[in-house]
DNA sequence: CTGAAAGCGCTTACAG
DNA sequence: CTGAAAGCGCTTACAG
């Protein structure tokens, strides 16, 4: 019975329609859980829906309805840790919104982040998260606004006039040097990587400030490689700079986890020789040996705020821009000791 | 000039044409690229979509066209670094394809992964690549096929008649088996953890075959807990089943990450007292110290090869369904050294 | 609560 | 190479 209207699975809805003996408006609203329906009649749809194998066309759908019931995210980096959890955060959102999420690699670089831009629209999302990629040029927001296209910007902000769900970087970073301060340290070094954009701004900011308000030298800013196979054979450069730091404090985990693979090579013991914090708190953080103290950001909640931003964007799109800034948490385990009086 | 027909975004096809002074059929044609428009026209009709500040409606063509660009992907899971790097793959090659990715989390649960498949249906998908669930039922295949959608199987597989990109996990066990007996060790332990699938099962069977083979006691394989912090806390598991090991393969380099962390906990060094064997080989082998010994897998690969098979399998859905399974390559850091004759 | 009509923005034959 | 017409499968008013 059911199979012979299948060919080439064109069940449509107004072949469910007839099935069920109404017309395809009445089906319509049964799909879209329409109260209007009663009950028994609701029944007589749903029923032949199943038995026909309907599958609602969401294509269709949107074409009339201009809602495309997905979302489009577009990320600097898939691979990272990071951006996994942020991910996961999304996912779980967006689906409980009923959503989908089309995701895009900027590649942190702006042309294809406009690329990948244009493609999402031209998909008909009903609204993009964008964590814009370093260099992105200033006129995104007013780009952004001729679109008329609902869009948040997460972990990262290049304008005021867009929604924004981030971290307080700066507080995080003062939250870790406060903690190495009172464990009597005073030569504390920043170990950066990456490239550069406002929360890696933030970051460095917050910690010079800190350094100063404890009358501390501001400057121990380092970089380091990017891969974190790279970063190890790099620890020395902490230690060639005229003086040398009894801490260091890192952009983020994966920073942490080379130069702690780097001082591991040089026989320094992390927790006694050196002090080490991180920065994210991703799941590895707790796995490490000594355990690495981290200040935690939270990503997938993160997600989840840049959903909600969305969401509420999508519904009132004449709200004045909101910035969604949560607070970090420094999570402290292993890595730190307090500073030997030498 | 341009601002004015654009309120509420409207631009269409139909406005190029007449503003370009063609029909709308030769406006279509621009758009897709076809060869038939002279080039003087395509220009005019080009030049009229930048100035109106056109955007392709890709739903209204899909609803034409019947094909919508897209694909979905569904993991069990977003926050693994092993599915990260493969999803970093697939984009790659999707996006080079041209078209767009929906990713959906099936939680590794069937029912959450029914209900993403039916989502992925009514958003209409070119097609599929999935990892199935644990405990997806057999009749995956019999459905999909109902369905007349492309599908591909990614890193696991629960039938052989849809398409399956995967990794030989029996012979990395082996490589990994050999080298350890190469070395001198005959007490050698799998540690295994998480859901059970072919995945878990090839490597499983892999590890018994190849201890098998040398003779060697087929039967120590032990399972962790699944969480990386939860690990370390196991590691004695391995020692309390009468016989000690002197050597260990991991079921991930999650598994070899939470071990590394017991055995330090313990006292044991990695590399002298207890030999250690990763599997994947994700970007964190080579930060840890010492260096892990891993069985790589590529994941990023893995997610090329998927996209490949469905990009085939959506242009000729009639061909026999096919495998593309990938060698593994042990990577031998410094995790694992000669048995001492004790 | 239900029906008949129009239309979302494109592509597809089919003539010229 | 170009035009006029029909239609993809839905939803939206608008009457009943």
């Amino acid at each position: 019975m059911s199979r012979q209207d299948q060919k080439r699975n064109k069940v449509t809805l107004l072949d469910v329609a007839k099935h069920a003996d109404v017309s395809r408006a009445t089906a319509s609203l049964v799909v879209r859980k329409s109260p209007l329906v009663g009950a028994e009649t609701r029944e007589r749809v749903e029923a032949a829906m199943r038995e026909l194998g309907y599958v609602y066309n969401m294509g269709a759908a949107r074409l009339r309805a201009e809602r495309s019931h997905t979302i489009g995210v577009v990320v600097p980096n898939l691979t990272n840790p990071f951006f996994a959890e942020l991910l996961g955060g999304m996912e779980a959102s967006v689906d409980a919104a009923g959503l989908v999420m089309i995701i895009a690699n900027s590649g942190d670089g702006p042309p294809r982040q406009a690329a990948v831009l244009q493609r999402l629209r031209e998909h008909g999302v009903d609204g993009i998260i964008l964590c814009p990629a370093a260099g992105t040029p200033d006129d995104l927001a007013s780009k952004v606004s001729d679109w008329k296209l609902p869009v948040v910007q997460a972990l990262r902000h290049v304008t005021d006039d867009i929604d924004y769900a981030g971290v307080d970087y700066a507080a995080g970073m003062e939250e870790a040097v406060e903690y190495l301060v009172s464990l009597g340290h005073q030569a504390i070094c920043f170990a950066v990587h990456g490239p550069v954009h406002s929360a890696y701004h933030e970051r460095v900011q917050g910690f010079r400030e800190s350094m100063k308000r404890f009358s501390l030298k501001p400057d121990l800013v380092i970089r380091v490689p990017d891969r974190v196979d790279q970063i190890a054979k790099e620890a020395d450069a902490l230690f060639a700079q005229g003086r040398v730091p009894s801490a260091v404090i890192c952009f983020n985990d994966l920073v942490a986890h080379g130069l702690a693979a780097g001082f591991y090579d040089r026989g320094l013991r992390i927790g006694r020789d050196i002090s080490l914090i991180g920065f994210d708190d991703v799941a590895d953080a707790e796995a490490m040996r000594p355990r690495l103290t981290s200040v935690s950001t939270s990503p997938s909640e993160i997600g989840h705020n840049a959903v909600a931003l969305l969401l509420e964007r999508i519904a009132q799109p004449s709200l004045p821009p909101r910035c969604w800034i949560s607070a970090t948490k420094l999570h402290i385990r292993d890595s730190c000791s307090p500073l030997s009086s030498s």
